[in-house]
DNA sequence: ATGACTCCCAGTGGGAGA
């Protein structure tokens, strides 16, 4: 089984470059972040022919969040249970006996910015939720783009880079509170590259520079850890002419 | 370097992202 996550930058630009990504790489969930778009404007007929069933999101000009599925997904949940939230941030499904949470979490802007504050917030919301789903659904996958570099060896300059958005002590708390839970960094369960990112900023030609952050993340639960065979990072969407400046992260699971 | 790029909605610029 093999799932990934994938911050898109706007489906409405990278729908081509999703469907050719599906064709070269099939799995049996993705979800997406950052569609940018009203339900209306999905595009499930161009999804649905690719042979994905897929559930939607979404709201205007900011966040969206999509779950594409081989088999259609069952109970299907948007956001976070209990936590009124007016950003569509939060696609569930339970795909294959496996319960999948795609997410979009916030960005925060800045430590000292109100957008800090509802990042606190939805954080520990986000924790509250994910704690019953886990009660429930034991054989669980949290992933999606969590604006949050763990450590520093997220960062490709962890000085520079101190105290700053997504390398916040309060941040990294609550990544590890969310593996407390009982959940485990698919992509440290294996030895990686060094200097392996997720995330390059569009500017400085970062990408070229291989100056980004790893903070797209995939968390599988401790019933789901003895199947995980790989988890990688997908750069090669990343050279496309106008990519996402997002890669897909690919989780696989030994399971049927 | 208080920037740089890309997207969006706007409307011939500005906010947000990370």
């Amino acid at each position: 089984m093999k799932l990934t996550t994938w911050n898109v930058n706007s489906l409405t630009v990278r729908l081509p470059q999703v469907l050719d990504w599906l064709a070269a790489n099939p799995v049996d969930a993705l979800v997406l972040q950052e569609t940018k778009l009203t339900d209306d404007k999905f595009p499930r007929a161009e999804i649905e022919a690719a042979g994905y069933a897929v559930q939607w999101f979404g709201q205007k000009t900011y966040n969206g969040v999509a779950l594409l599925s081989r088999e259609p997904a069952q109970d299907v949940a948007k956001n976070i249970f209990g936590f009124a939230d007016e950003q569509a941030r939060v696609i569930a499904g339970s795909v294959a006996g496996v319960r999948v949470i795609g997410a979009y979490f916030p960005n925060g802007q800045a430590p000292d910015s109100e957008k800090f504050v509802y990042k606190m917030a939805w954080l520990q919301a986000l924790r509250d939720w994910v704690r019953s789903e886990l009660a429930t659904h034991p054989r669980l996958v949290l992933m999606g783009d969590f604006n949050i570099a763990p450590e520093d060896r997220d960062v490709h300059d962890p000085v520079l880079w101190a105290g700053q958005i997504h390398c916040t002590p309060q941040e990294r708390e609550h990544f590890r509170e969310l593996i407390a839970l009982g959940l485990v960094d698919a992509f440290r369960l294996f030895e990686q590259p060094p200097k392996s990112w997720s995330w390059w900023d569009y500017r400085n030609l970062a990408f070229r520079k291989n100056q980004g952050l790893r903070i797209d993340h995939i968390l599988v639960s401790e019933a789901l850890k003895p199947a995980v065979s790989a988890c990688t990072i997908d750069k090669l969407p990343r050279k496309n002419e106008r990519p996402s400046d997002h890669a897909p992260v690919v989780v696989e699971l030994s399971i049927a």
